[in-house]
DNA sequence: CGCCGAGTTGAACTGAATCAAGAAACGTGG
DNA sequence: CCACGTTTCTTGATTCAGTTCAACTCGGCG
């Protein structure tokens, strides 16, 4: 897939904010298809967000050194929106970087085109609104985990919600997601034989 | 103070959006004084948020109730808009709470009139996108906190960064939100005697 | 075939929690 | 303003979840 259609696009958002079909396919046209290899960084350290990536294909991890270790904060799939939100946001460089975990493939948006609809019609607006709500109230669950919540715990509610991501995502990043070492993810399967 | 003006509004938002002060002006009509005696509980657990509460005088907690204990999910104090927005966000019940901490007297707007001002001016919308992109922010630099750093790092860079709120928040609430126990505040406070 | 990164397993260690008990601070009513 | 009860804070002893370090296995890939 190479180009994007209104009433596809439009199926990704319906779950943030309804729009009609022609505002969609106006806005396909900025989006732009971009493809990476496994392992290959999106967007480095140091460097400014400039897109939010539709993923058509693939998974992105959005990571950051530190203490000698990639710590993962957000893993993003299929239909997922995926970005280093806060210097896209800010518009300044950080220590986040993002990296396709697969052969990946998705349409970007570039920030200058997403203001631009802003600008435009009142509607991007309300989208943008809505998915910036809903990526508060994800980092919100992810404090109330790491607070609340025990290692294993927090790995068998993730296997609960995100089994496929179980699956597909190396070890080490689910480890470091969760905030555990790969060690202990070992422990806990083994302890746990629940596949 | 039990009537706003628009001039004071608009210098608290200045740092999220700017605007002519007869919006604020007008905005500021929207508005309603509350106040709230010490630890009276504002928005308790199974209700949904109405309002948002932007604090005069005072200081205002978000907890959630687990493991027989409070876990204190964010403080707010003079100048910070306080409000479980997870439950406003998403209109629905939750297990969070909001408390005052001390006599608190704030401006509530309430939903109804918020949703109004994004349907009025487009410029409500921006600013309230300014203000999820900045709740964003800051729920996504406590998680970096809670994966990266210690009990004694986190306690410090708080120490670093509001010293007022460690002198006027009763320690337990500083160690929930810090995700510890009050003892290991207290050890860390006697190990470490910078004030 | 041999290498290399990822995952597993074990043993020792440690940061922080838990449990328990006492001291200090607070506020409420007399 | 003081006395008393309640809550908060401190301190110590113990425990434990999870880390660290190190050695080994496995599977994929050049």
């Amino acid at each position: 897939m190479e180009k994007l259609e209104g009433h596809y696009i439009k199926s990704l958002f319906d779950k943030y904010f309804e729009a009609p079909v022609d505002l969609w396919d106006q806005f396909s046209e900025k989006m732009v298809y971009r493809q990476f290899d496994k392992n290959e960084i999106i967007k480095n350290t140091h460097e400014t967000e400039h897109y939010i990536d539709l993923i058509i294909k693939g998974s992105i991890g959005v990571f950051m050194w530190a203490d000698n270790h990639n710590k993962c904060l957000d893993l993003y799939f299929e239909e997922d929106f995926s970005c280093d939100f806060m210097s896209f946001i800010d518009g300044k460089q950080n220590e986040l970087f993002t990296q396709a975990l697969e052969k990946t493939e998705v349409f970007s948006i570039a920030k200058s085109n997403v203001n631009e609809l802003y600008d435009e019609h009142i509607i991007g607006l309300k989208i943008y609104r809505a998915a910036t709500e809903s990526l508060f109230i994800h980092k919100q669950e992810q404090q109330i985990a790491l607070l609340n919540m025990t290692a294993e715990e927090r790995y068998q509610s993730l296997m609960d919600e995100k089994p496929e991501l179980i699956l597909r995502t190396p070890s080490k990043h689910i480890a470091s997601y969760l905030g555990i070492t790969p060690e202990s993810i070992s422990r806990i399967r083994k302890s746990n034989p629940t596949k």
